[in-house]
Formats: structure tokens, sequence, C-alpha cells
RNA sequence: GUGAGUGUGGCGAAGGGGUUAACGCACCGGAUUGUGAUUCCGGCAUGCAUGGGUUCGAUUCCCAUCACUCACCCCA
């Protein structure tokens, strides 16, 4: 049996990686806007990182993980996310003895075992913001605003950031505590799932879909963690959201937003359009960098999912590119003009003038058709005549306008009627 | 991880236990000389996801495996 890509990987082929290409373009230049400094970290980590990082309570941790052990006995696990490994960074790399905040970003390829779907796969790519260093609410809106704002440029519309704050180690084991005491003798009403939250992580609760647990909920008058919140944690939230409004970001506070991982605190957010899944979210994690080992330092970031991204503008209708095009097709019309074919071919691409050619042996007719489906701008034609005369015969594709062009000028000649116009791919 | 559905050429698809597996698109070649459209003609699956079983005979029935899709869970 002819051997597969393994499940819920993808190929990106010729024809889908160009927007591709052009996402990641706008992610970067969105970013530096904002003076955002890129950092590649590995794909693989020591398993405890993310353990402890991310969580050992998490879905992500107790079933997502592709963890296995390498030839030397040490368990180490591809990235399900892209944060615990840019702290790690950070703190190996000591970026905080700098001084300064380190505002980074990162684009690549994450793993999570799960049962792929639409959207959902074993393989997906993020790019993703994380800053190091600031406390302040109006760093949190700073990236909030570019979480969205890259989601625009790509062309997202009706997109709707969902906002939350979550809490510290101030006012969030205070609600665990409510939590739990008005909870308990009703415990057996609740969901399996939802009587081990009770135990673990009772914010979490919220996000149950069974509605008989929301309706316990509500009978028994379980606090939303944003209504409990301690005085630092309320004024840090009322700030971003005046800082949110100054930047024309719109939002809705949503009470009983959750996310998936343990070390947000404060600050959470998703961004997501009616009718899909989350396409982006964040949050505040102040704790972070003390539990991977570095000096207490806040810390904020995003992670906005490619594949989904790309989804969503599909579905919308939208698309990133124009087919990649070619400036000048070199037409062979006899076998003596192969030589000057391949001279005129070097000739070009040395002047930056992207040009192809048939290598399959086809007639005139056929090597048209294959530079029209190239979307090539420039027939060069060679053959006897062109030779012997030495001028090559030069037709423009839109116009159907031929044109005499001795050897000497081709390049120059061609050189100016493609400047200005987008050359394949190179521009965003 | 649980439940359901699907799997025929590059793509979309018809078919159905028995010796040529429709059709459309795409692709390739041709319609007298070295030129892109349309049209016309011709070509393009010893094969129906893979492996096994039932049968005189299977791509069509059964089982397993793999993949995809959907729902749950959760998320990007």
């Amino acid at each position: 049996m002819e051997i597969q890509r393994p499940r819920g990987t993808a190929d990106l082929l010729p024809g889908t990686v160009e927007a591709w290409q052009v996402l990641e373009r706008i992610v970067r230049d969105t970013l530096a806007t904002a003076n955002y400094q890129e950092i590649r970290t590995p794909v693989f980590e020591h398993t405890e990182l993310f353990e402890r990082g991310v969580g050992d309570t998490t879905d992500i941790v107790t079933k997502e993980m592709y963890t296995f052990e390498d030839r030397g006995g040490r368990s180490v696990t591809l990235r399900p996310e892209g944060t615990a490994g840019a702290v790690r960074a950070y703190v190996e790399n000591k970026l905080y003895g700098q001084g300064n905040i380190s505002k980074l970003y990162y684009i690549g390829p994450m793993f999570r075992y799960e049962k792929p779907q639409k959207g959902r796969f074993r393989q997906f790519h993020q790019y993703g913001v994380e800053v190091l260093g600031s406390e302040g609410p109006a760093i949190d809106a700073e990236v909030i605003h570019l979480n969205l704002t890259v989601l625009q440029r790509i062309g997202l519309k009706n997109l709707q950031v969902e906002l939350n704050s979550v809490g510290c180690s101030v006012c969030r084991p205070r609600h665990k505590a409510q939590m739990v005491a008005l909870l308990t003798p009703r415990r057996d009403e609740l969901c399996k799932e939802c009587q081990e939250r009770l135990e673990k992580n009772p914010l979490r609760i919220f996000d149950c879909k069974n509605e008989h647990c929301h309706t316990v909920l509500k009978e028994v008058g379980a606090p939303y963690i944003t209504d409990v919140l301690c005085e630092d944690c309320s004024e840090h939230f009322q700030s971003v959201q005046a800082y949110l409004t100054a930047m024309s970001v719109p939002f809705v506070v949503k009470k009983d937003l959750v996310r998936g991982l343990d070390y947000y605190t404060r600050t959470a957010w998703e961004v997501t359009s009616p009718g899909f899944t989350t396409i982006a979210g964040g949050g505040r994690y102040n704790g972070l960098v003390e539990q991977v080992g570095g000096p207490a330092t806040a810390g904020i970031g995003f992670g906005g999912g490619i594949e989904r991204a790309l989804w969503v503008l599909a579905e919308q209708g939208g698309s990133l590119t124009d087919a990649q095009t070619v400036d000048a097709f070199v037409a062979v019309a006899d076998t003596s003009a192969e030589r000057t074919a391949m001279a005129v071919l070097a000739t070009l691409r040395g002047r930056g003038i992207s040009a192809d050619r048939d290598y399959q042996g086809r007639g005139m007719k056929s090597q048209f058709k294959l530079a029209d489906r190239m979307n090539a701008k420039f027939v060069v034609i060679l053959g006897e005549a062109e030779l012997a005369s030495g001028k090559a015969t030069v037709k423009d594709l839109a116009t159907g306008q031929q044109e005499e062009v001795p050897f000497a000028e081709l390049a120059s000649w061609i050189e100016e009627r493609v400047k200005g116009a987008a050359v394949g791919g190179h521009e965003a």
C-alpha cells in the first residue's frame, strides 16, 4: 500500500502555499509596526516544560500531547502550543537581564494528538506573540489590538473579541473556595466531568455544556469569577477595557469565558466569528515565568491558528493571492534555437526577470498554451528566423502584439515593460 | 477517547455479484506552414482505499485495517 501522510497532517501544495506566504507576511508586517521581534524555538521540548507550564490538569497535557522517548531515554514532547517554549527560551537566555520588556512573536507548527476534524489537525500552525516584563493594562490592550488587526488585515469579517478576566492568585483561590462551598452540597447533581472540575478547577464548570450543571450553578448563586475579582484585578480589567475603547477595538465582556490553559491570570480573550470556532485567543500569564524557573515576570500573549484563519476566510468568500505569474516565456520554435533559449533564460533571470520555458518538447501551439497557463506576460520566440536575423520575436500576451527585438536589447526591453508591475509573489 | 457516515481515474461523480467500469471537468495529441479562445476528432482506470473471507465468480456481500467527514469532548 502506498504510504500516506500521517493522520491529521496536510501537504500544502503549490496553489495553496501562496496564501500561507501572504498570511505570514501580514503577520510579520503587522507585528513589525508595533516593534515585535521574531523568536524561533525548538519544535520539541522536554515533556516537563509543558507539564509544568501548560498545567497538568489541562486537556492538552492529560490527553493531547505527542510525547515519546528519544534514544537517550529522555521524555520529549512535540510542542502543543507556543507560549511555554518562548518563556523557557526567555528564561534560559536571560532576556530579562536586558532590562527592557521583550516583545516577541513566532510562527510555526504545533502538535496535538486529537481526532482530526474541520479546522482541527494534529499538526497545525500558529502565529503568536508573547510580551514579557510588563504588568500594566496598556500592554494588554496593545496585544489584543494586534491580535485583532492581524485578522482584519488577513481579510476576515464579522470578528468578535470576547473578553474576560479570570483573576489572580489572590481572587482565584477565594472564588474557588466559594464555588466548592456552594456546589459541594449538590455535587451529585453535576455531571461526571464537573464533579472532577469541582476539585481541580471549578472555574471550568462554567464551560460545561450540560444544561443541568448550569441550572445548579444558577440555583446556588455561584458567582462568576469576574464578579468577585480582587481590587487590583478589577482595576486592571477596567483599565484594559478603557484602553481598548481608546484604540477603537470593539469587544464584548463574556463572563463565562475560560481558557483551556492553566497559566492564565487576569485578562483572557478569544477572537471568533459567528458560526466558527475560535480563530485566535490569548491571555495574561503572570506566574508562568516563575513556574518555569525564571524571576517573577509578568507576561501576556496570544496564539492564532493559521488553518482556521484561512478556513474562515475561504468560507467568507475571501482569498489572499492571485496566481503566480512569469514575466517571460521562452518559446523554442526550432531545436537549433535550444542553446540560445537557455542563454536567454539565464540572462533574463540574471536581471531579475522571471522566466520559464517548455521542457517537454512541445509544439508551438502547446508552448503558447503553457505560457498562457503560467500567466506569462511576454513570449520570446526563438527559431531559425530569429537566429538568422539576431532578433527575437516578442509577443505581448495581453495585447497580442508582436515585435522584433535584438538579442542584446531583449532583457532591457522586457525589464522596461515589466517594471512597476508586481513581480510574482514578492509583494504581499 | 466515544458514536455515526463515506472511500470508484488528477478532480467531480454513475453503476452494481458474472467476460468493453457511464458521463462531466482537467490533462495530452491532432484539424497540412512556427502562435494563446471556441469548435471538431482522438487519447487517458488489466482497475473500483488496503488486507482477508464468502462464492463457480466480487469493484459490488461480510470482517478487519487505514484515511476522510460529522457529532460529543476540547481547542487553534
